[in-house]
DNA sequence: TACACAAGCGCC
DNA sequence: AAAGGGCGCTTGTGTA
């Protein structure tokens, strides 16, 4: 059973069941909640950003959605036209010649006067939540008889759940927060730069190492600013390409030592320091707006507070409540597994059958394992460094449906073509800016730059379906009242009483193994998933 | 003053 | 872990 719901104001709405008549209530949470316990209907929605953090505020959590939104973003790029407005209004508009709306929040992208406000996408109620609710019913519709005609149907319609289902996990995980202890996260950046400084004020740690970093250099410098620095070492008789790190190193300079330690504290304070806490974490829980499918290959990023560059010393601060635990899973050897199930490369799946893939396939490479590594990724990702060129012959003999794998997604990137996922997210098609490039003098490299990225689509963009099948799989399994409360790339968290931990792990294998199945039907390749419960994240690797 | 862009580095 | 791809984010800097 499919239900339209639109809101409108004043948490009113209209509810709609697909081929039945609409009907306004002035109380939307309460509707959905006693359809939800009664029918459990898919939803179909606008856009869950509109709908559904008002339910979940309401107390109400929902089994599953259709996302017009979502899944219109995903038809366009099936049919490559990708920048297209993904709106169910513009959708519709699209259905009918009309004209097309922008979508509102990518419009109001770009920098916000005074800089300091996030561009967070505002869930405004309908006007008419009964006139979106009818246009919602015609293009959800319409893009059913659209995924109809994609290569494989089949596939299609599992890519549109998974991340409809991911819209769900996403507004809930912003919803609940991941744990946060304020007070640790205050002591942790103290120690390590000083005392909270005054507003504008650089910390006493911070100044000290810019002072030295000057002191060094015999004159006034910003180590804030990489002009200032190269200027600096070519006063001191060297030329440095630039005041990248890993440069940095290589120079034999008193200055240097300061200025790497102040490079890295800087980042933490200006990225993740205090300010980034007043703005994103609040009531001992961090708040991040997560964007489903937000990177080209469906991976997730988010909208200001980045959750998902979360620096790795900071996990520290991330500890259960009194009574939980974190329940902390991550894919091992996540994208070989996947190009040995894409590829159906024998070989290869053979030894994605084991815990440790790279042992498994040292065999092939010597009976060295860091040969398998590194044979592995060259072919994934279009490397070219160290022994590739050695190594990249024997993965070609030994796992030849792996190699043609991927050197046809190079190939057809080179050549300006599309490539797809296992379950159809399409890569973008070629700039005008690239077909201009690669008519030209430096085209060889342009076609081998968009070869390097659809030779990674393919792997990663599977990968990252694998993922979100697995957490959407996760989600339906979890006992009350344990909680997603974090998901970055290849990684789940589930925050729950201590008494469920072992419930919540067995949960998470079992999410795997069926994401496995969902995606990939009987296949002798296995994703590892292995879940510890830590009291803190720190303590899960 | 506002904006656009580059540099640099965090995450996977 | 590899090491490739991409993305978010802040600061500095040049230009309108």
């Amino acid at each position: 059973m499919h239900v339209v719901v639109a809101a409108g104001a004043e948490g009113g709405g209209t509810i709609r069941p697909l081929g039945g008549t609409a009907a306004r209530v002035t109380d939307l949470a309460a509707a959905v909640r006693s359809l939800e316990a009664a029918e459990r209907p898919r939803w179909v929605w606008a856009d869950a950003r509109r709908v559904y953090p008002a339910l979940l505020a309401a107390g109400v959590r929902l089994s599953r959605c259709h996302d017009v939104a979502l899944t219109e973003g995903l038809l366009l790029g099936a049919d490559a036209r990708y920048g297209e407005p993904r709106q169910a209004r513009a959708a519709f508009a699209r259905l009918h010649g009309l004209p097309v709306p922008e979508d509102p929040h990518e419009a109001a992208e770009g920098h916000q006067p005074g800089g300091t406000q996030a561009s967070l996408f505002e869930p405004a109620p309908a006007e008419d939540p009964s006139s979106e609710a009818g246009m919602v019913a015609e293009v959800f519709e319409d893009q059913l008889r659209r995924v109809a005609r994609t290569p494989d149907p089949g596939r299609f319609r599992l890519l549109v759940a998974a991340e409809s289902a991911g819209a769900l996990v996403a507004a809930e995980m912003r919803h609940d927060g991941m744990p946060w202890r304020e007070d640790v996260h205050d002591e942790l950046l103290t120690g390590l730069l000083g005392p909270r400084p005054a507003h504008g004020m650089r910390p006493g740690k911070l100044q000290a190492l810019a002072d030295e970093v000057a002191a060094a250099f015999g004159q006034p410098v910003n180590p804030d600013s990489p002009q200032q620095i190269v200027r600096a070492f070519k006063a001191a008789g060297i030329e440095v390409p630039s005041t990248r790190s890993h440069v940095l190193k290589a120079v034999d300079h008193p200055a240097v030592a300061p200025l790497l330690a102040y490079k890295e504290l800087a980042r933490l304070h200006s990225a993740h320091g205090w300010a980034w806490a007043a703005q994103w974490v609040g009531g001992g829980r961090l708040r991040p707006e997560y964007v489903v499918g937000g990177v080209v290959s469906g991976r997730w990023a988010t909208s200001g507070g980045g959750a998902l560059q979360i620096p790795k010393v900071m996990r520290r601060v991330v500890v259960a409540d009194d009574g939980w635990t974190l329940v902390v899973a991550d894919a091992a050897q996540l994208e070989p597994r996947v190009l040995a199930a894409l590829s159906g490369d024998r070989g290869l799946a053979r030894a994605a059958g084991e815990i440790d893939l790279y042992a498994a396939l040292a065999g092939a490479f010597g009976g060295v394992r860091d040969s398998a590594k590194v044979a592995m990724l060259s072919a994934m990702y279009g490397g070219t460094s160290g022994d590739a060129s050695k190594l990249l012959p024997v993965m070609r003999r030994r796992f030849p449906k792996a190699y043609a794998f991927v050197e046809d997604a190079a190939r057809a990137g080179e050549e300006g073509r599309l490539v797809r996922s296992w379950l159809g997210r399409t890569c973008p098609p070629p700039s005008e800016r690239w077909r201009r490039l690669v008519a030209g003098p430096e085209g060889a490299r342009a076609a081998r730059d968009r070869g390097r990225f659809t030779r990674n689509f393919v792997v990663q963009a599977t990968a990252a379906e694998w993922a979100l099948t697995l957490l959407a799989v996760l989600r339906g399994l979890l006992p009350d009242p344990a909680r997603l409360v974090f998901f970055q790339h290849d990684e789940v968290m589930v925050h729950c009483p201590l008494g469920l931990a072992a419930e919540v792990r067995e949960a998470v294998g079992r999410a795997a193994d069926e994401a496995t199945r969902l995606l990939f039907g009987d296949t002798p390749v296995r994703f590892p998933m292995e879940a510890v419960a830590v009291a803190c994240y720190a303590d899960a690797k």
